[in-house]
DNA sequence: AAAATATGCTTAAACGTTTAAGGAAGCAAG
DNA sequence: CTTGCTTCCTTAAACGTTTAAGCATATTTT
């Protein structure tokens, strides 16, 4: 029970491979071909339920029109949404996409990126890992498509689709401020990515134009491969200290569901002793006791945008990068209170 | 800046590419290539840093070393559990993966299955929607591999994974009923699949073995296409009837996830009012101001299963199905209240 | 009527591998 | 000195496409 091939086809129908392939992929007017066989070829085609050989086609072409994703972590939600998103883009633009997590470990990106170019993918759409930039050079001298997302690396000259991370975290502690909080805490990843640096810029900024000193010991950070521990850590600090902070500002979403988990076990309450506010939705915010109030951003427009541009740059070498910049939106829930 | 093929390093080297060819496959012994020119070719591949052309290879070999996965929703962190494991296991087998969300619509679903096998996939991984069965068919007509996951249907002579679904519910009513619940509701989807009949059913039976009469009344389903409106309506009726119900099983994460929102949002008290059980474990249930009692289902080992199912029937294609059934764990937590 | 053009098809090479088959050279055995 | 066996390498076909080039035959133009 072999696959159909065109040389099937041309048998049943009596003519060479050639002619088939012309009528099947819609040549028929720049080949030539007579009306009455084309009818023939397309007929027997649909009998014989011929489905063409993709793998044959992109050994012909040097196109497989398969997109490599590197995210984090596919079973985090965020980085399921975005590959949901660039799935569905991709597969409007006939593409299907390939897919690996890289534990944000530089070594793990690595070995995926081979991984994927071996597959011969058209291009790649990547969340960088801390320590990753050499590979994105190599990818570049290799004039090899991609696209960053989510963050990306500013000595690093290519095309990236991020949100205003500065302006967001801004946004979310002068909403605390507004809330009347006065010490405001944040709980950041241990990392020099920069999607985390501007959030903590936004932070300590939005505090100092509000004059508030951004005392070092309010910013705390916790390790991606030591979440728990860190986290308890953080939070024990930001609340046993003698200026116990009354609002935690979570730089993502993984930050801050550990750290609802440790502060529900710790029984404080929510807005009362402390409010909380956090980038990234996800369910679990919405159901907690008291519904996360948070920063917003765009998922679906993020992989839309990931997914054109880097067909832009597979499809036409020399237009150049791109950086798009989406903004986030503050939604409000009940966990940073009512004035005060 | 083409890439570097064996041809290029045949010149290189001053021999044949089958020459390449077999040393950088070892191959050496069964070909007798000298020793000498053996270490030259190797040499050379890593001064050019060859990296082989896997197109070119699956179209000769006829496998293309990537399986395809289909699942209802790659962005629900259930399937991105079951995605990440596959994905790992994949990968220590030197296996990539291509994948496809279905939305639970047999349409897509179809579609789906034909872009994967345009691309040449060795088998599929697939979460198969409801009215699937056809293309389950077809594909055993094609004679290629694939394994069920999550679900199967059981007039169809597959290799599937799921959990005791059974007894999983089983478990959760006998517990809720040892908790003293006496009005026990149950929102599922409304499907055919059997993994929801199973639940359903474990359901039905736990009740009867204790003396409740399972009233059809007390199971409530909803449309996936119509979760929230379904899901209001589900939990109204079984909260304002005469006999209200004391508690809740959902048969699905998803299904939990909007009616506790829904609950939230009206403002019932778990467990006082209302104890809730669900099926399958994510962060917002333990986020809940009053965790989630649920049955957990082991993903690492379904989907390890999964791939090993499959590998060992893509490499042996007359082994013959397995079916693999694991068992749930119930994790307690404080959602049905303590005994009363 | 010869030349130019149009029409409808085939041939053959190419993409980068793998691998069966073949062949030249060296050497041992008869 | 033929025969046969190693050893080490090459040739060539194949996988399923795509596509430039070529070749008849028919039709139009001069």
């Amino acid at each position: 029970m072999k696959k159909v091939s065109l040389k099937d086809i041309a048998t049943a129908a009596g003519v060479s491979t050639a002619l088939v392939s012309y009528v099947l992929t819609n040549k028929e007017k720049e080949a030539r071909v007579g009306e009455e066989i084309a009818k023939k070829i397309r007929e027997i085609a649909r009998k014989l339920n011929y489905q063409p050989n993709h793998i044959a086609r992109s050994l012909k072409s040097g196109r497989s029109f398969t997109i490599g994703l590197i995210v984090a972590d596919i079973s985090n939600p965020f980085f399921g949404n975005i590959a949901r998103t660039i799935e569905d883009e991709a597969k409007r633009n006939n593409y299907t996409v390939i897919f690996g997590s890289s534990d944000e470990s530089s070594a793990k990106s690595d070995d995926l990126v081979n991984v994927l170019l071996n597959r011969q993918v058209d291009g790649l759409i990547i969340t960088p890992a801390e320590g990753s930039e050499h590979q994105l050079r190599q990818l570049q001298a290799q004039n090899i498509p991609f696209v960053l997302i989510d963050r990306f690396f500013p000595e690093i000259m290519a095309s990236h689709i991020t949100v205003d991370n500065y302006q967001g975290a801004k946004k979310a502690v002068e909403h605390l401020i507004r809330k009347g909080r006065q010490r405001i805490g944040m709980i950041a990843y241990k990392t020099t990515l920069h999607h985390i640096s501007e959030r903590k810029r936004g932070y300590q900024e939005a505090l100092q134009a509000h004059g508030f000193s951004a005392s070092r010991s309010l910013l705390k950070t916790a390790r991606y491969s030591h979440l728990k521990e860190d986290m308890q850590l953080a939070i024990d600090q930001l609340l046993n200290s003698r200026h116990r902070a009354d609002a935690i500002f979570f730089a993502t979403n993984s930050l801050a569901i550990e750290g609802l988990k440790y502060i529900n076990e710790r029984g404080i309450r929510i807005p009362d002793e402390l409010a909380i506010i956090t980038f990234d939705e996800t369910d679990a915010l919405d159901l907690f006791y008291c519904p996360i109030t948070f920063v917003r951003q765009p998922i679906p427009e993020m992989g839309k945008a990931a997914v054109r541009v880097l067909l832009e740059q597979i499809n036409q070498p020399h237009k150049g990068i791109e950086h798009i910049c989406i903004d986030t939106t503050l939604v409000v829930r009940k966990s940073c209170g009512k004035r005060r």
